[in-house]
DNA sequence: ACCTGAACACCGTTCAAGT
DNA sequence: ACCTGAACACCGTTCAAGT
């Protein structure tokens, strides 16, 4: 990549974090390209898809909550490092408000430039949730993909302003009936 | 309301109820209008906000499910009687892709079209939930905006095309943690 | 009293023309 | 090789002008 494009992709990345953070996942990417004083042609060649900038902002933090789950698997007692890992999924899904409804859509979509991502995740929790259930302490009629929808929907919760007091209890609730005892 | 304004509403309305079923919550109003044979500022006349379109074509769905509530609250025990009420109202949301998210929003919003019928719901699921809650068949440290909340979840995941097909084993895993005995 | 549709300020996406 | 921005086809919303 020539200096003068990856200065563009940088300048791109940083602009698009700070305005996705304030606006959501539908934020205009035309502002972002502006803002970042780049051409919209620019921006579409950088991220030819909407996925493109998600997986772009996602991409580190993605790859510590996969470390994160292997690290947890063997330090601490299953259904703690489980609902542990759990808080910290639905945590990174709250610093990018929206974007939890393309990573579900991404399950199942091999096109996505999310779905790479998506599956490691998926697995990774899955690995955290088979090993509770092989103790007897997670509900055992759940499989990863369960356990990446109750994410998502607690993601979404935490999405709605309305909501955000509850966030908590929330959690606790769904957590409830994923940590039952078989 | 002078005929030829009646019948554009209910021509809207038709046609709204067609689209957005089609194309869900952020279907083109424009396109509404087109397919109505009306001029756009009659749609805007109507309905001021795409919530006002949103709350008259839920209305009568709202007003079933309350009268629903208070039918159940008398003829079911408690616990059973919850359960099929909130199945009916997941299958309502999910009628309507994408509104529940401004349901969500109107809880706490006066100003919003929805905000009665929210209201009015949440009041009828709280009533079902308090009964089941001192029959110590649900969790007692939950109260309606929960219900409604988790409701709301329900419906998002039902919305994903990818989580179609678990629909029915999330609400089991969701329905689990508002029934466990205190 | 009600309806129409042009006008305005925005989008996302593509692609010829430039350096 | 990469960038630019005009062009196109859409939005939502408002409001003067019509009947």
């Amino acid at each position: 990549m020539r200096s003068d494009a990856k200065k563009n992709y940088e300048q791109l990345l940083a602009v698009a974090r700070e305005v996705i953070t304030e606006q959501g996942a539908n934020a205009s990417l035309r502002d972002v390209a502006r803002r970042a004083g780049v051409g919209l042609g620019t921006l579409y060649r950088h991220f030819p898809t909407r996925e493109a900038v998600f997986e772009a902002l996602l991409r580190t933090g993605f790859d510590d909550l996969t470390a994160r789950a292997t690290e947890l698997e063997t330090s601490t007692v299953p259904d703690e490092a489980l609902l542990t890992w759990l808080r910290e999924v639905v945590a990174l899904a709250h610093r990018h408000s929206g974007v939890i409804a393309s990573m579900v859509a991404a399950i199942d979509d091999p096109e996505s430039a999310l779905h790479a991502s998506c599956v490691t995740m998926k697995a990774a929790g899955a690995r955290l949730l088979k090993r509770a259930q092989s103790k007897k302490l997670a509900r055992p009629d759940m499989d990863g993909v369960d356990l990446f929808a109750l994410v998502a929907a607690l993601s979404w919760l935490g999405d709605q302003p309305a909501l955000v007091p509850r966030a908590e209890r929330l959690f606790d609730i769904i957590a409830s009936s994923i940590l039952k005892k078989s």
